[in-house]
DNA sequence: AAGCCCATGTAATGAGTTACATGATTCG
DNA sequence: CGAATCATGTAACTCATTACATGGGCTT
């Protein structure tokens, strides 16, 4: 309805790209391209299931891909997408061209960091604290999916986008201890033993 | 006019704490803070110069900030925005809470490389190469900005959040070599001596 | 004369998220 | 019997960007 179909009036954004790209790899329903997208390009492209679906519409304005209705038994109907010639040429146009706009970084923990000087000492180990957390629960996630990839030669650049992901995770695990220590938190273990922050860099080495 | 300026409906947008911190920080016009958000925040939380002038009205209705006009000869006229004490207070509160919400990171470089199967060779090493450059502008700019705040306490945070950025970058380039060696792509010195691939790890080294 | 710095905003646009709406089937 | 899965969408919202508008003073 209220798509925008014209190409040539201004660029297209690059998540209708990310859903041309999956369709022209494996035709999908809305449904199954919001789950795959997902899994595929959720950790550096997130793609939502309503974003999927409208850009599988706004794709078959472009002519770019086209539905086919396939009715199931036990499952409602479903309009199952796949690329057309012209889509093709889209996509093979996209990726000879780089990367224009895209690329966006935000994080809600450095800008609070920012302030930390006006933190309770308490809240700013809190923050660092759960970062930490967050950090790990990225680490533990990536390094099962590059896992399971090992031994899968399609899913190589999924295993290498992973891989891209474990080694920042990785990085800022090392940013977070060195920071620690020049903020003479010690690593939080408050539990027994008061650490006397005897400065050791064996917490630098997590790379487990 | 269309000003959110009830607190207790929703939760405020962090981009509103940004510029109320900012300010906290040091009273500013509304184009000093623009170009000094986008200093201390440009690369983790960027705040453009008309998001800035939203977020002060929005402030002010909220009567977390007050405005003074201050009269210039050789330039325009200015509104200095300072905070007021429920400001202080909102301030107060935001730091005392975990971030909720925020943090996104997109990659346009990662989503074409999704993609990389289907592409030239030549389009490939060059996605790559334009990645390189990019990750080498930020780890010199970061690597600057920080050694200009090496001798500044008072800018610590700013330095180690720099320092963040800093390690990523690194980790990328890192993670860069290991992929072109993957992909058997040798690092692009197409200028003489044909590369003969001899598995340096001598590449990784690029902590300078 | 061209162009940048200071200064403040409005208007238009859009990308993306969250909530809402509906409904059959299957599994614990 | 409730929850999850499969399936498709609409509606509302708003954050954020880009373009537009204006204008004096200073620098090259």
């Amino acid at each position: 309805m209220t798509a925008y179909t014209n190409p040539r009036s201004r660029t297209l954004p690059e998540s209708t790209y990310a859903v041309l790209g999956l369709i022209d790899e494996r035709p999908a329903s809305g449904y199954d391209l919001a789950s795959f997208a997902d899994r595929a390009l959720g950790y550096f492209w997130p793609v939502s299931r309503t974003l999927a679906y409208r850009e599988l519409s706004r794709l078959e304005g472009l002519g770019w891909l086209e539905a086919t209705n396939v009715t199931q038994l036990r499952y409602p109907d479903k309009r199952v997408w796949s690329i057309t010639e012209a889509g093709r040429r889209a996509v093979a146009g996209w990726l000879s061209t780089p990367p224009e706009g895209g690329s966006t970084f935000r994080s809600a923990f450095l800008l609070k960091f920012m302030f930390a000087i006006r933190m309770q000492p308490h809240d700013l180990s809190r923050l660092l604290t759960d970062y930490r957390e967050s950090l790990d629960t990225t680490v533990r996630d990536l390094a099962a999916i590059i896992d399971l990839l090992e031994d899968r030669p399609e899913a190589r650049m999924g295993r290498l986008a992973a891989l891209h992901g474990l080694r920042s995770a990785e990085a800022r695990l090392g940013w977070l201890a060195e920071v620690e220590q020049e903020l003479d938190l010690g690593p939080p273990e408050p539990a027994e033993g008061r650490p006397d922050s005897g400065g050791d860099a064996a917490a630098r080495d997590r790379t487990a």
